[in-house]
DNA sequence: AGAGTGAGTGAAACCGGTTTCAGAACGGTG
DNA sequence: CACCGTTCTGAAACCGGTTTCACTCACTCT
């Protein structure tokens, strides 16, 4: 940062006063075009960059917004879904011209401390963060009051937050009645009671179960930990009830289960059905590929962003309104409502 | 950013200077005992947390560092390598008090202007690239000449940067040595020539070959870009030319090429003894589980934000010096080494 | 007793922008 | 021609810290 220009150095070299300079570089009116144009051509020549850090003392915003995937370090490795949502929430963030910065905060001491600094440093505008999947609660409102906050997926622990979320009710739901829909009747799910999705999912399937006149049998739900060995682990607490028919509530699970069924000389969909969740990179790639329920994470990610823009705009105190996004169901292979190959 | 209290409200009611209270803050000498104890005592009852905008701007350091992955999109959600890369860099970063602004910059032009957007920021006090894979570079040097860099992944347009990389020709080189220790002689690669480490990987390759007086065969070799897809393609394009063994650059790609196989009704290690690299968690799940080559991934990010943290601190010109990281290979069952289950 | 020495402290400058405020210049009215 | 309302502009205050510098006040050392 050393012989950087400055907007000092502007304002000399085209014989106007920083006020001025300011003017231009943020669009205000009230600049003769003659001299705005000036300015301007001094800019480019001199490749003049403001310095954000002072500009953001001056007004108080730092374009810059915190994401924290408060999940254990296990699951941002293994489910693609947390790659594929920060992705969503970078671009966004990055067409509205507000930097992320990511922050993985872990189940143990780390994450609190974490979560402090990034508070203390009063850096952020606002932060957007994930539903944790831990119970480790991150509540940033206790220590920053007036924080903007959103939520990605319906935090368990709480309400009054702003949050954004795909209908898991609705996708368990469907999933479900794909299945009975097929013909099916002992149906058996792997859910999650990790997080507020998980619990969600198997809400959707005892509803479509309920509606559809078929009793709930306990035996024929397991709970994972959206990993795919918790899939795993899930199919062979199911099989010895022989289900006809599973809803797994995540494309990584369901790949565990179908390992699972590949142990035990099974097939989906022939010898069993599965629907998954999620609508990943691996559903597709999966063998058979997936059934599973679409979910909109890029569509979530902006919305996340979106919100929180608004938040801050009003600065603060918007009326919480949480944003529940549609899912849809895909069908592939591993119903049996298509023709393998 | 309210009412909040400041060092000038700090002092006032210790009954010292600002200066005093800044000392105080950042641990410098000279200040009295009970002095110190009063203004801390304030701090304490107030909870006053310093306004990092303004010490930044102040002491021209911001203690965040931009890491970016410039890769297509489509990597960084097929290939686990890169959200343990974005785990280990944040985790060195929280570590050392260093806040990690991530940036995932696209092939298309929308790359180019994060990646300007991101200096013109002047925000952060260096980067950490990715050696990008798709041809795009990015040169920040050429906007900020003395923003500090270091790449991860020997970057293969130049020379002059720091960067710190795992030794990619010796874990070809091991793979395939183990290849031929194994007996095999008809040893194929599938590797990749998007990026340096993909280039090395193929050297290291060539290497134990020649050494071991085995001919190069050009049709041994497809090129792959670290997607599923392609492996399996890469897979494809090798079979007909009966390989007894192959070297997959990645994990990623390994499991699209045990699918190629499984599809054309071989199994490896029996009809095709496999080994690939990374050792990343899919490694492990896969069937048969994969013998690799392990890269220290973790480490990786940990050296890379501490040779940044150098360069920053000797304020920008430090001596290029480069750190290649050992890797090891890790046996499992897809080389045939061991007796599969 | 007078000269150094170094610890402890506060006033003020500074970082590089934004924003307020007052004044200059200009055109239109009465 | 005096008066007023705009438009355009610059000086200066301000954001909340850090850092420099000068000064005071013991406390040694001749």
């Amino acid at each position: 940062m050393s012989g950087r220009i400055t907007i000092q150095r502007v304002a000399e070299l085209a014989d106007v006063s920083k006020a001025t300079v300011s003017r231009v570089l943020n669009g205000y009116p009230h600049v003769r075009p003659e001299v705005r144009e000036k300015v301007q051509r001094v800019i480019r020549e001199t490749g003049y960059q403001p310095n954000n850090i002072a500009r953001l003392l001056a007004s108080d915003r730092s374009s810059i917004i915190g994401f924290v995937i408060s999940s254990s370090a296990q699951m941002v490795f293994h489910d693609p879904y947390f790659p594929a949502l920060t992705e969503a929430v970078s671009d966004a963030a990055g067409d509205r011209g507000l930097i992320m910065a990511l922050f993985m905060s872990h189940a143990d001491g780390q994450g609190q401390k974490t979560v402090n600094s990034i508070l203390a440093a009063g850096l952020f505008d606002g932060l957007i963060l994930t539903a944790d999947a831990n119970g480790a609660s991150i509540f940033p409102q206790q220590l920053a009051p007036d924080l903007p906050v959103v939520f990605i997926g319906r935090p368990s622990h709480a309400d009054g937050f702003h949050y954004v979320d795909a209908d898991n009710v609705q996708g368990g739901y469907l999933a479900t009645s794909h299945l009975i829909d097929l013909g099916h009747r002992r149906i058996a799910t792997i859910g999650s009671n990790r997080n507020a999705s998980g619990e969600d999912r198997v809400t959707g399937y005892r509803r479509a179960l309920s509606q559809r006149g078929l009793a709930f049998d306990e035996r024929l739900v397991a709970f994972g930990d959206y990993s795919l060995e918790s899939g795993y682990a899930g199919m062979q607490t199911l099989l010895p009830y022989k289900p006809e028919a599973v809803f797994v509530a995540s494309d990584t699970m369901a790949l565990g289960a179908l390992r699972a069924l590949r142990e035990a000389g099974l097939r989906a969909p022939d010898d069993i059905a599965l629907v998954s969740h999620d609508d990943l990179p691996p559903a597709v790639q999966a063998d058979p590929p997936l059934t599973t329920v679409q979910q909109p994470i890029a569509r979530t990610g902006q919305l996340a962003v979106q919100k929180l823009e608004r938040i801050i705009v009003q600065g603060g105190k918007a009326p919480v309104e949480n944003t529940i996004l549609p899912v849809k169901l895909i069908v592939r292979e591993s119903c049996g409502a298509v023709e393998s190959l």
